[in-house]
DNA sequence: TAGATTGTTAATCGATTAACAATC
DNA sequence: TAGATTGTTAATCGATTAACAATC
């Protein structure tokens, strides 16, 4: 029951870590929490739980607090991680391999299946669970199957070629491991971008500043 | 000649970003710019530019712009990326070699100087430039050497036990790769944490809520 | 009912944008 | 000098926190 309009990516960008909490939570088999509580675990404000929470309904219960089971599977919702997109990466370098290795995909709401390179070294090698084709495959697998993303793990210098491709064949969303600016080029599509030499930058800026 | 007194985490954010603009101006010769000129190419409101910079000093004229190369300087300095600061891996997994591979430290302010895993068949293995030490030499290792950060490339269930073991030897700032909740344990010290999986997540939401 | 805690409105705080006088 | 563009103050906007009436 959604009352939307629309979120403030401020509230957004919590969500994850709401439900990496409340996921804890309900593993260690607590089944209520108050706002005052989770706020405390958090580090964050009872009031901005409240409001964050009420941006997308009433899930509290007065007097009581929130059931912890069914306020984790409301985010679950929300974020829409049972939707199973499907994606495909770019790049088996290492960073694809990190993320292909790693990261859960299915319980982050996406389903990997398909890997490109063009280094002919790579391609045929095994990346997790899934085979990397060569790149110059790219059309013609996109034209058989339906991919909702494409995360890119190449650096820069490579992406303007392959994201014209990609784009041309209908991929709007993309996850970003490079300093190329996507949506500057494309302005209909949803860009996550991981930017680690700027977080590590503002590393050596807090350490420089102490 | 710092204004500072104490600036903005959302100021300290967009330096990093500011600095990587200027350095590609700077790589194209172009040698003078003005605060709008710079908004535009940024895709931010030229206010924003002069009231960031401003922060730190006055590094215009009026009536012609920023050099784009003092501006530069001046931000790497204000940054602290020629500090060479001396960082130590933990963990030679795929994260540990992604980032060992792929970003070139010296010009992030970091030197990495040694990379440790516990897992007996990574040690001694190469990681880029540097060999994978067993992690039961870290208090010797640690001992002999001055060591200010540690990256930290090691699934959350193995940080709380080696984090103990860094922070006893002194170390106080990380960049930190897990979910683990470093600040909250460890009051004084400096973390930058990379949440990929909460990034995914909100690439998520977007699509589902497009 | 009394106690607890939500949902929501109002107050505060901070960040962004606009405006313009200072000045190169 | 006239034109351009900064540095900075003031206005606006948005996000966070506080307060409290509604209600379980």
């Amino acid at each position: 029951m959604p009352k939307s309009d629309s979120i403030s990516m401020s509230v957004i960008r919590r969500l994850p870590r709401y439900y990496r909490f409340l996921s804890e939570l309900n593993d260690q088999n607590v089944d209520k929490i108050s706002s005052t509580k989770l706020a405390q675990i958090m580090n964050i404000t009872a009031s901005q739980v409240r409001q964050d929470l009420n941006c997308f309904g009433g899930f509290g219960q007065q007097g009581y607090g929130y059931s912890v089971r069914q306020l984790q599977k409301e985010i679950e919702n929300i974020l829409g991680l049972n939707n199973n997109y499907k994606a495909i990466i770019i790049g088996a370098g290492n960073f694809g391999s990190a993320i292909a290795n790693h990261l859960d995909f299915k319980r982050l709401g996406f389903e990997v299946t398909a890997c490109f390179d063009k280094d002919e070294n790579k391609v045929g090698t095994q990346l997790g669970s899934i085979k990397v084709k060569n790149e110059s495959e790219l059309e013609i697998f996109l034209t058989g199957h339906k991919i909702d993303a494409a995360f890119l793990c190449i650096p820069k210098t490579s992406v303007e070629d392959i994201l014209g491709r990609l784009y041309k064949l209908g991929i709007k969303n993309y996850w970003n491991f490079s300093h190329y600016d996507i949506n500057a080029k494309y302005k209909d599509t949803i860009v996550e971008n991981v930017h680690l030499s700027d977080n590590l930058m503002t590393l050596c800026y807090r350490m420089n500043n102490r």
